[in-house]
DNA sequence: CGAACGATTAGCT
DNA sequence: GCTAATCGTTCGA
């Protein structure tokens, strides 16, 4: 296997006992897998249960339970009625933070993904939550499954990289807040940032 | 129970 | 840049 970026150790709950702005921010470099499929984290954003734009805001319900279950496990949830978006659930048990997956640089599994999404441009593949959910293959069954365990496989940059940070995308709260996060350059970013 | 609203994307102007 | 698509969740009556 190539890897254009060095891969790290893999990652397990305990990588995710943090502040959900410091793991967004570990994130960025990190190998993520789903099946063999996927490629190096280049974008994410940071939830907190004190924050008002997060789905944990309001305390437990239905949907974000699994962002209240253990650190290190996956919040799956459906957007706009189309999409399916991945989080990693982070902090202690019972916080509700998250990490929002909002773009890869496509590594592995590209015939896979080209296939999934319907569509051969390799920038346009994994560039946004959404699209990242498609490629991916996840659907609800992903939702509160551990990450250190497959189908999943996360793997920590081996060397710091540049990271880059600004205003969260599509939200209507807390705008102030700037907990987006991405790889310094990249063309695989959902938007540049400012 | 009804209505509004999304942690978005693709396609068109 | 603008908007339709599409449906589960949330909130007010």
């Amino acid at each position: 296997m190539n890897f254009s970026s060095k891969t790290g150790r893999k990652m397990t709950p305990a990588d995710f006992m943090a502040q959900s702005h410091e793991v967004a921010r570990t994130l960025i470099g990190a190998l993520l897998l789903v099946d063999g499929v996927g490629g190096r984290i280049v974008e994410t954003e940071a939830y907190d249960r004190l924050d008002p734009a997060s789905h944990s805001f309001s305390g437990p319900t239905l949907r974000n339970q699994s962002m209240f279950g253990p650190p290190g496990r996956a919040y799956v949830y459906r957007s706009y009625g189309i999409h399916w978006c991945l989080n990693f659930v982070c902090r202690e048990e019972g916080h509700g933070a998250g990490v929002l997956i909002r773009a890869l640089e496509p590594l592995l599994g590209l015939d896979v993904m080209r296939k999934r999404r319907g569509l051969e441009d390799v920038r346009l593949l994994c560039s946004g939550p959404g699209r990242v959910g498609q490629a991916l293959g996840i659907t609800a069954d992903l939702n509160g499954r551990r990450l250190d365990q497959p189908p999943f496989q996360v793997l920590a940059t081996a060397e710091p990289v540049p990271v880059v940070k600004g205003p969260r995308i599509g939200i209507s709260k807390a705008t102030e807040v700037h907990w987006r996060f991405g790889l310094a350059g990249s063309a695989f970013l959902s938007q540049r940032f400012g």
